[in-house]
DNA sequence: AGCATCTTGGACCGATCAGTCAAAGATAGT
DNA sequence: ACTATCTTTGACTGATCGGTCCAAGATGCT
């Protein structure tokens, strides 16, 4: 039975980013995509071309769906930027909440595993989270303090963000995972404070250094 | 050639668990095992048995030699919770910048690949983070915070400390994860300070309530 | 209707996986 | 020195891996 394709291209995607997400490169087997998707090898290999290719695409798909969601977190709250930091948290936390997707992160899940993948994958995956620590970065702009500082805060939220998906792996509750995203978004807030009062610059328009 | 043991068993444990750390459970084949330790596999299975067996015992040591390493540093500084926070995290640091050994831990690359481990191997890097989590929590306890600030603090600190694991995979610079261990330092000085001062006990003895 | 093109499912391939086993060599106790 | 016991090596097994291939069937164009 063919002709035209018999199946939606991109939903397939989204089953085989799930199993890349759940178990890994290592553990995601051909035939484990068969079963989630339903389809077989010819299918497979004729729309997505090999494992390699298919994992390109599916962490471009991750990068794509949630990437959206993240810099639409992070831009939702123009001039507050702990708010942004709360937001863009809380993606990754509802996502961990939602049992219709697996745990944890597939970036995460891929950077944990970069020295067994190939060279291209790990600099996909470095890219994706370079992008991420980029968007924070431009989220914390807004604020008074100096480069340095954004710098490390953007890394800062993305190491904590990486460190829910870890957690959530195994078995951190939603509860808890909240707090370790309220308390470093506490740290955004503290540090951003500081900054602000350092350079004699504050969060609302007040006495300037001239 | 035999009789009496070749190989010192503990060297050889050494090695297997560097393999584990390094490629995680899925990618570390028995080859690679005879590989680093020079052992056939008769050695390796008359030795540790199987796979899983291995598994096991390297999670054993790996948290035997670390968590000796981390309890002492939590311990050196009594009284001090941040430095301990600190000298915890140094661990993790040093570590990650010690090419004699891979980056990462295996800690948290086991949990990122949890759903794909057997449930035994799970609930021992699970029972791994949670008796670091109470070390943690013991070594912030001389602060006069209420126990729900503790045990997210500590929740905290172990989270920020698999995120520089999953970073460094990543190639996240030494000098960028040592930024993300400063905040969180930052993190749980200022939280622990607030807690102090909401509670009318100061870090050194004063006013009390009474 | 006829034909070229595409899709599909499953058989198939060589490689590699975890694990077993037996033959051979080395040791210790007697 | 003899023997029981242990270790080691490497061949072997069956299962599974990623990937290829092809026959069969479905479609669209002319």
């Amino acid at each position: 039975m063919s002709g035209r394709k018999q199946f939606d291209v991109g939903a397939a995607l989204d089953q085989a980013m799930r199993v890349f997400w759940q178990r890994g490169y290592a553990d995601a087997s051909i035939d484990a995509f068969g079963s989630a998707t339903g389809l077989g090898r010819g299918s497979l290999y004729g729309t997505f071309g090999t494992k390699d290719a298919l994992f390109r695409q599916c962490l471009d798909r991750y990068a794509s769906i949630y990437g959206a969601q993240y810099a639409q977190a992070l831009t939702a709250h123009p001039g507050e930027p702990v708010r942004a930091v709360e937001a863009f948290l809380d993606v990754t936390l509802s996502r961990i909440a939602d049992p219709s997707v697996p745990a944890g992160c597939l970036i995460a899940q891929s950077a944990a595993q970069a020295p067994t993948l190939k060279e291209e994958h790990s600099i996909q995956v470095r890219a994706l989270l370079d992008t991420q620590r980029q968007r924070i970065r431009a989220a914390l702009e807004d604020s008074s303090a100096d480069t340095r500082t954004l710098d490390e805060l953007a890394t800062f939220v993305v190491a904590v963000n990486q460190s829910l998906a870890v957690l959530s792996r195994a078995g951190t509750s939603d509860a808890e995972l909240r707090s370790v995203a309220r308390l470093a978004c506490t740290t955004v807030a503290d540090t951003l404070a500081r900054a602000a009062s350092k350079d004699g610059t504050h969060d609302f328009p007040g006495p300037s250094m001239l």
